[in-house]
DNA sequence: TTGTAAGCGTTATCAA
DNA sequence: TTGATAACGCTTACAA
């Protein structure tokens, strides 16, 4: 339990010695209070900078009560979590949101297994604030995590939270006008694959695409619900083809599935988009990666990211006034699957 | 700049006024001194659990001088990162391995735009160790690192490193037994789809497959390099079908490469594996996912992660004795395809 | 086995 | 505008 040594960082009091100020004015400095002569400030700086001066996370925390840290809480599953571009971008949003300021990201996993250990340490006081990122539905531990720390859930929770903020996509809306994009080429025979219906996500696109078809006077094709996955696209779509072989236009949940329900369209000797036009949602990179450019409802994911972070920010600095939803609007992307 | 309230957080002081000790002797228990009188432990245990009490992070680290954090340093571009199941996996080990103590996990981005800031965070004492998941060659600023921290690098680092510890797959053996493989079964003219010659991965694994024909007395058919996505496999499939139409084997240097080389096969009326037999790497979902399942070479990438969380933990708690180098085995996995 | 007390490096409240 | 001087909650000799 020894750790190994290192090397003696300066302290306030060390600057303090060599600017030959005392080691409060050396705090004024660093925290940019105006209640400094500039001359003095000068000279602290160039303390600072000489000794390589940086200020000490753990003291300040203790003294300032604050942390400056924020907890980024990911689903339980990882791999779906991480094989997934969609939170990517989101998390890559955040991170470059936080980047510009001094808060650090703490990585936890709200595992049902660990559930006790996450929300003590959540509610411990290690944390300032704290961003869900969470498409599960059983994570009902988390919502009362909002009366003890302020919490911004990326995408609506699964389950009814009784404060906090939440930033989502447009969900209905973009996949009614994915929708509406088959219909107005002409298809009239749609099926979907959908997202897990246990997940917000999932629900709300069926419900835009339903919607979509209703407006139409159209009456909706197999739908079939996918996982999100490569795997589960594939699968999904063979099963929507043994429902309806003579389809001719299906909505993808995402596009990820698209392009496994694509594989398994070709295989079935059906061209796209000419004996089925297909349109995904997310307009990842795996709109790109199929054969034929995949025509997708684009999420502004990045964003997402950024506005969740700015959000929290907002919040921990007393600042009011965001709704309690944020809805991130979304855009149709043409290429060549519809 | 006002910080919410947060509820007054219980402290040792609390605990042991409850369980009528000495805020020491409750610090002995939460950190498990054995000299601690058994019933002592035990009342003091309860009164943790009937206030809630966390430790405060921030006065540990300041009084004891260690952190217990460990930054996660991941390549600048998310997507990538987030994208590859890989990494997920590696990542969730790394996380699994560290649940079962009390580090946290920092995320942190290499980017080139803020190396300063976050080098300065590293070597500011702000963690106590560093997990470096690099596949950049680029990354330089990175390999200094390990004069001011213990670091583990996942991925042997494309760039030399002057310390530190590197877990990382053995590549070279995983691809010769791969490629031995496609020649047992009889394969005589057999190409390969690399990964990027700037990683460390896609090196590795083309010198297994050229050392296994080598001893095979076979002459490699084409060699084409891919980039490790959908979308460079099926690219470099063509490819090689251009250079020589008639291979009767293909060593491709990622599952995710394999499934986009198979439709490419398919797609010119070749049957897998009878015309052409096609491994993979890596075992990941898209293994799965393919018509025919893929025969591939499995790297333990959970596995990955745990050790090198292990590795570092025992670093940090100054156990000696682990080699510089970790190679973990690989393991072939025969499904169809070949 | 337990308690006392001295830090750890900041911030923040007073005076000066 | 500055400087003492308490906290902040914990760890860790050193005593008892």
């Amino acid at each position: 339990m020894r750790p190994p040594e290192l090397p003696q960082a300066p302290t306030l009091e060390m600057v303090g010695a060599l600017a030959g100020v005392s080691r409060a004015t050396v705090s004024r400095v660093v925290n940019g209070s105006p209640r400094v002569s500039e001359e003095v400030a000068l000279a602290v700086r160039t303390a600072i900078v000489e000794l390589g001066y940086v200020p000490n996370r753990a003291a300040r925390s203790l003294a300032s009560k604050q942390t400056h840290a924020i907890a980024l809480v990911v689903p339980e599953n990882m791999a779906r979590l991480f094989g997934d571009l969609y939170l990517a971008s989101i998390i890559g949003g955040i991170h470059g949101r936080l980047e510009e300021t001094d808060y650090v990201l703490n990585l936890m996993v709200a595992s049902a297994r660990a559930d006790g250990k996450t929300m003590r340490y959540l509610q411990g006081g290690n944390v300032d604030g704290a961003i869900v990122i969470s498409h599960h539905t059983n994570d009902t531990f988390l919502s009362t995590l909002t009366q003890s720390l302020p919490v911004v859930f990326g995408g609506r929770p699964a389950v009814r939270v009784q404060g906090g903020h939440v930033v989502d996509v447009d969900n209905v809306a973009g996949s009614r006008t994915g929708t509406e994009h088959l219909v107005r080429r002409g298809c009239r025979r749609i099926a979907t694959v959908t997202g897990p219906q246990t997940m917000p996500g999932g629900i709300d696109r069926l419900t835009g695409f339903l919607a979509a078809l209703d407006e139409a006077g159209l009456k909706p094709g197999p739908v079939v619900e996918g996982d999100f996955t490569l795997r589960g696209g594939s699968d999904a779509m063979r099963e929507v083809l043994r429902q309806d072989p003579d389809i001719d236009g299906v909505f993808v949940a995402s596009d990820m599935m698209a392009a496994g329900a694509m594989t398994v369209l070709r295989s079935n000797h059906l061209a796209v988009p000419d004996d089925v036009a297909v349109v995904g949602f997310d307009d990842s990179e795996a709109a790109l990666s199929t054969d034929v450019p995949l025509t997708t409802v684009r999420q502004p994911s990045e964003t997402m990211g950024v506005t969740i972070a700015s959000i929290l920010i907002d919040v921990l600095n007393g600042v009011e006034g965001h709704p309690r939803l944020t809805l991130l609007p979304t855009e149709l992307v043409v290429r060549s699957s519809a």
